[in-house]
DNA sequence: CAGATCACTAAGCGCTTGCTTAGCTTGGCC
DNA sequence: GGCCAAGCTAAGCAAGCGCTTAGTGATCTG
């Protein structure tokens, strides 16, 4: 049923018992909720008794807080690395394909960035809220400096900026790896559609 | 915190209690999420106790069963009277219009719709699915006829029906009745955006 | 090679969960 | 006035929850 999440992008967390714990932990996230996830899943997703959890996190919504914020983090510097290009429009296009096809590629991680802030301690939902600042900031300035030199034409610009990111956001929940496309080309068609919404 | 539903809309639901409690499941699942809602919690706020609930619903999973029956068909009814006009142009506005402010205004009901799929039954999953079919059936079909009379140019016509109904049901997720502009006003810039994404 | 440390398990604690049971009160009806 | 169904509550049950405790074996360190 659920995609296990690739163990390559994790290899900074150590042990790799820990690591082993956080995928699963991702999968199970994604497939049930948070709320719905008990210890005892997450251990025997990674071969071990629920005791052993608390060897390497304090608490479940620690683990639930660590994949949240590694999740924005990447997400955030996805769409850093893609503002790239000499005109507005180019970098919208890089970016909201970006995004998107990380959306789809990693859509057990995004569902739970997306989906899961409110079982996040306040402290830790505070911390994630910065980063989720940054991300929304980023396509607003896009979309800004495209107004100021007129090859977009754009009435609410947050308005438009919260619909651009919509459109990205939103694969993570229906995305289904089995049936759907590529994220590449669901990312370029995302873009396209992006661009044609803001286009003056 | 919680937008209270209005009872309004329920007076088909009899006795009053059961609609209080409805309306108060709906509340709390948008609020929390279906799992992390007691059925202690549900009944408080329609001012029983726990073992009242059972007079009136057989399981928790039934009463979330009403509320996403019910949201659905809510759903494809608005998307249904929206869907007038004598142009694909003027029908997919009035669609989009109406189906982001039915979001946005019904965001706590919206939210149980979108987001708690995965916590009801088998069976009571695929009769919400059907309605779910109906809907995105809705969409593509205004998208269809479009593209036929050359109104619209669409590549992806399925990938691009996804990305219209992704646009409104997104807004169930941010949408925040205290810092956000009015559903209607919304619905048009986003009916707009729908537009300009599929115009020739 | 003793002692400490790490990673782990078996067992289980206190609590909460969805739901049940037994019994009470109320209002309508013959 | 006796009866009954409808709608409710107090109490509680079995199961499952997050997390803790006590102890074990392997590995590293002086």
């Amino acid at each position: 049923m659920s995609a296990i999440t690739s163990p390559l992008v994790w290899e900074h967390v150590q042990p790799a018992a820990a690591r082993r714990l956080l995928t699963g932990a991702i999968d199970a996230f994604a497939e049930r909720g948070f709320q719905a996830t008990t210890t005892r899943d997450i251990a025997s997703r990674a071969g071990m008794s629920p005791a052993a959890l608390y060897v390497h996190y304090p608490s479940k919504e620690r683990l639930l807080f660590e994949i949240s914020l590694y999740g924005h983090r990447a997400a955030l510097e996805i769409l850093s690395e893609a503002d790239a290009g000499d005109s507005p429009a180019d970098r919208l296009r890089g970016m909201v394909s970006a995004f998107t096809a990380w959306h789809a590629e990693h859509h057990t991680i995004a569902r739970v960035v997306q989906y899961e802030l409110a079982a996040l301690s306040p402290e830790h939902l505070a911390e994630v809220a910065t980063i989720r600042r940054a991300i929304s900031a980023k396509v607003e300035n896009v979309l800004g400096d495209g107004v100021s030199d007129g090859t977009f034409a754009v009435d609410d610009l947050h308005g438009t900026t919260l619909a651009v990111l919509s459109l990205s956001i939103d694969v993570a929940r229906w995305y289904d790896p089995v049936r759907r496309a590529a994220p590449r080309e669901l990312g370029q068609l995302y873009a396209d559609l992006a661009l044609r919404m803001v286009a003056a």
